[in-house]
RNA sequence: GCGCCCUUAGCUCAGCUAGGUAGAGCAACUGACUCUUAAUCAGUGGGUCGAAGGUUCGAUUCCUUCAGGGCGUACCA
């Protein structure tokens, strides 16, 4: 076991060697497990047991009023700070929205409860419970009358002044991060909020909620490099998703006619700023809707959204002022690649000639692929205010209808917010002929090409209709200014320590 | 994948330019302290300086490789 121990430490990473370190006993820990005996010979369990404390923090401190004290106030929840002079103490306790003072004195408390008060350590989980009112300093304090400890810490919390700086234990052990920034607790319960926005919109407008597979035989319904994995019962290979796309579509066939689906995409590609592996999409589909029903509905989520999670539909991300009232800026594909890079996407020589300026490699790539790289590189970070780019070339999109006039384009937009790309969306193609037709036809072998039993559900009749799907991880970004995705993601993807 | 940068005590950081085996604050431990809030005061302990190899009498410092991370870039209807 030691051997083992020791062949593990041998040769790690600085973090890896931490984290063992964490895991093997040290000295800090030690100490904190002689406390845990001592209390425990006390006769004390430093495990706990249910507890109903009075309110949440913040609401507690919302019962003071006009300097009168409450008695009889029950509070639980992280030691996080304690200041110990002889006889008395002060400590701060903070759960999920807030933080209290409480004073520990020993005549208030008594020779047990202050013994263990003693024995305690910052990250603690205690309760207390004793009368509201303020110190002399004014300080709103819980005046703690009796001590019960929930939970022992045997590990010391990061840096009390600077808090966790370090970037990478923020995101593999984001618990600690969560206890000692409340930039990062307020994030992600924002992030739900949103997403719990959404929900009451598109369940209020008539849509339901539906889980479709995240392991697909056929990865379609967008050109992504999927993730593999096998089932052995069956001796099947299968996809992770890459989108929902195709079976939501089944769904409208089946006659739900209005879903949706908050859920995880699986791209088996870089990692950056704006990517992660594995990221939440709600995608939905509206029988009988359109392009347009779509465009009102997007600026309905994210500006309600913004509304009713900031408070406001004016948000600054990245230092910009963003307006995210409706209604927003449209502009077609074509004009913005001819305002922003000044090319035509059916001139072949300007697009090839602009793609070599920006050091685009175009090797395989049609005319329209190339422009479409340019426009990617020219456009995007222009699109500040909230812009829906309208009407992509059809050949970048072949799940959507075209326009009667002009087959070479699609009736598509996607909606761009401080220069993300955050939501894109069709008037669906509903003509099985036709789409079986643009599957065979699209470049790169599209893998969504030879999923025959989408076309045969589009045999049976899927209705007009409107789809849009909206990257829940960049609306969280956009809306609480993070630059990063791993900023809104819990746990975003790292490679292990080991 | 490619380029540049980073890795020193549990945490936050100095030190390395010009090689002589390490310092501070917080945290911890001991003591004092019954209105503190980055509490204060006195004292103590804690590091094979990310790993391996090389140059050297001698490497945390210079070189090479590797690992992890960051930024940029590429891929990403």
């Amino acid at each position: 076991m030691l051997k083992q121990i020791i062949n593990v430490t041998a040769g790690a990473s600085p973090r890896e060697r931490s984290l063992n370190g964490r895991l093997m006993s040290d000295k800090l820990r030690d100490d904190r497990i002689a406390k845990l005996e001592k209390i425990k010979a006390l006769s004390i369990d430093p495990w706990g047991r249910r507890y109903e404390p009075t309110a949440p923090i913040a609401d507690i401190r919302g019962m003071y009023h006009d300097e009168r004290p409450v008695p009889g106030v029950k509070v639980v929840g992280r030691m996080i700070a304690n200041r110990r002079q002889g006889k008395l103490g002060f400590i701060n306790i903070q759960d999920r929205t807030g933080i209290i003072q409480g004073m520990m004195r020993l005549d208030a408390l008594g020779e047990e409860a202050y013994s263990l008060y003693k024995l305690l350590d910052v990250g603690d989980i205690i309760a207390i419970e004793g009368e509201l009112g303020t110190t002399r300093t004014g300080e709103l304090t819980i005046f703690a009358e009796k001590l019960i400890i929930m939970s022992k810490s045997l590990r010391p919390m990061p840096e009390k002044y600077h808090g966790l700086r370090d970037i990478e234990i923020r995101y593999r052990q984001r618990y600690l991060d969560l206890i000692s920034s409340e930039e990062s607790r307020r994030t992600f319960i924002n992030r739900s909020l949103i997403i719990r926005h959404i929900r009451k919109h598109l369940d209020d407008d008539g849509f339901i909620e539906v889980e479709t597979p995240m392991m697909h035989t056929v990865a379609g319904g967008a050109a992504a490099v999927p993730f593999t994995t096998h089932h052995k019962a069956l001796d099947l290979d299968l996809f992770l998703r890459i989108a929902p796309e195709l079976h939501l579509k089944r769904l409208l066939v089946g006659g739900l006619e209005r879903v949706y689906e908050i859920n995880r995409n699986f791209r088996n590609e870089g990692i950056s700023q704006r990517h992660n592996p594995e990221f939440t999409m709600l995608e939905l589909y509206q029988a009988f809707g359109d392009l347009d029903v779509m465009m009102d509905l997007c600026e309905a989520l994210v500006s309600g959204c913004a509304q009713a999670v900031m408070g406001t539909m004016k948000v600054t991300c990245d230092g910009q002022e963003i307006d995210l009232s409706p209604p927003w800026k449209r502009i077609d594909y074509a004009d913005a690649l001819e305002q922003y890079a000044g090319i035509d996407f059916r001139d072949e020589a300007a697009v090839m000639e602009a793609a070599r300026k920006h050091n685009i490699p175009t090797d395989g790539l049609s005319t329209i692929e190339a422009a479409d790289k340019v426009f990617g590189v020219t456009v995007d970070h222009n699109l500040v205010q909230p812009t829906f780019v309208l009407h992509h070339p059809s050949a970048l999109s072949p799940l959507s209808k075209v326009l009667d006039d002009d087959p070479e384009i699609g009736i598509r937009f996607e909606a761009f917010i401080g220069g993300i790309e955050l939501a894109n969306a069709y008037t669906e193609l509903n003509d099985p002929l036709e789409q079986a037709e643009r599957f065979k036809n699209q470049s790169g072998g599209d893998p969504g090409a030879l999923d025959g039993d989408f076309i045969l559900a589009l045999e049976h009749g899927l209705p007009p209709a409107g789809g849009m799907g909206i990257g829940i991880d960049r609306l969280a970004m956009i809306l609480l200014d993070k630059q990063q995705i791993r900023d809104v993601i819990l746990f975003p993807l790292l490679r292990p320590e080991s």
